[in-house]
Formats: C-alpha cells, structure tokens, sequence
DNA sequence: GCCAACGTTGGC
DNA sequence: GCCAACGTTGGC
C-alpha cells in the first residue's frame, strides 16, 4: 500500500464537493503534467492520498481519500470545448490518465500549510519542498501518520 | 494582484 | 539539443 498527496482548489473542486459526490467518489481528472500523470499511474487500488486544498485561505490538508479506480483514460482530454480538452490527445492517443477516489474521512480539522512547515516530523515533504507545484505526489507512511496525527489534535 | 519557480513551446 | 519566451501554479 502507498500514500499520495492531491491537490485541489477548493474553488474547483472541493472536499466537500466530494462529499456530495455519488458514493463519495469521483474521478480525478484535469491532470496534465507528466510527472503527476505517472503517479496517478502508479496508485494500486487501496492506496490513501492526502487530500489537499490549495489557492485555499488558507491553504490546508483537508482529509484522506482511497483510490477505488485505478488508472483509465481521461477521456475530458478530447471533449471539445472541455476546460482539459488538449487537442494532442484521442481515444486512439489517451496522453492523459484519471483515477476514482473516494472519500475516507474529511479532518476534523483541516491543517494549513503553515502549521504543516512547522512540523519537524514532515521535513522531507515533497509539498513542502520551495517552488513544488507538483499536483500528485508520493508521501511516505510515515509522513502520512503524521497528517493522521495532526487531524486529530486540537 | 504580485511574482518566484517551474514546465512547455517553438525557433534556430 | 539549446534556450528564450511564454504560460501556469500557487503562496503570499
């Protein structure tokens, strides 16, 4: 089993979107950078990711989903006129992959990313690390008790 | 709204 | 294959 971190503008797409979301789960489109494509490729069904708001106020770790899908294509990347629609990509040429996730828990109380840089126990944190944009990253399980951690304490 | 830190594109 | 210009992410 391994940990992930994912992040979404809550503007976009939310963690309480999520919670509306039939059966709490959605597909995790709208992915175009290589790198997080090839993480999304490499979740198992099973795997726990973080999930993360950013452009947030403030921007913060708002709960744990679990992969339920792994892999497919993302099929927004021909939808014509789609906000994801990249004109490089086909049903023959995917380029792009998706995920479902669903819901585990949202925290009790989010951890902004402020508290998060001042936790020693994440030093390492590849969110943390100066300019990181990466959308879809690994995190170990250490990490990932940590956030566990966090949530609960007040 | 600003801008640092990227990633991507396209001319050469 | 280099790299300047450009676009995007995302914190502040």
């Amino acid at each position: 089993m391994h940990y992930w971190l994912i992040k979404s503008e809550p503007t976009t797409f939310s963690i309480q979107d999520l919670a509306r979301s039939k059966n709490k789960t959605t597909c995790w489109e709208g992915v175009r950078n290589y790198q997080a494509r090839n993480f999304l490729r490499a979740m198992k069904k099973g795997d726990r990711a973080i999930f993360y708001h950013s452009n947030a106020k403030p921007p913060a770790a708002v709960g744990i989903v679990e992969v339920v899908k792994e892999a497919y294509p993302d099929h927004f990347a021909w939808k014509e006129g789609h906000k994801y629609q990249d004109l490089k990509a086909s049903p023959e040429k995917p380029i792009w992959s998706m995920v479902d996730v669903k819901l585990i828990q949202i925290f009790p109380q989010e951890i902004s990313l402020e508290q998060l840089r001042g936790v020693k126990a994440l030093e390492g944190l590849e969110l943390l690390r100066r300019g990181s944009r990466l959308s879809v990253h690994p995190v170990s399980a250490a990490h990932f008790k940590v956030f566990e951690r966090l949530a609960k304490q007040k």
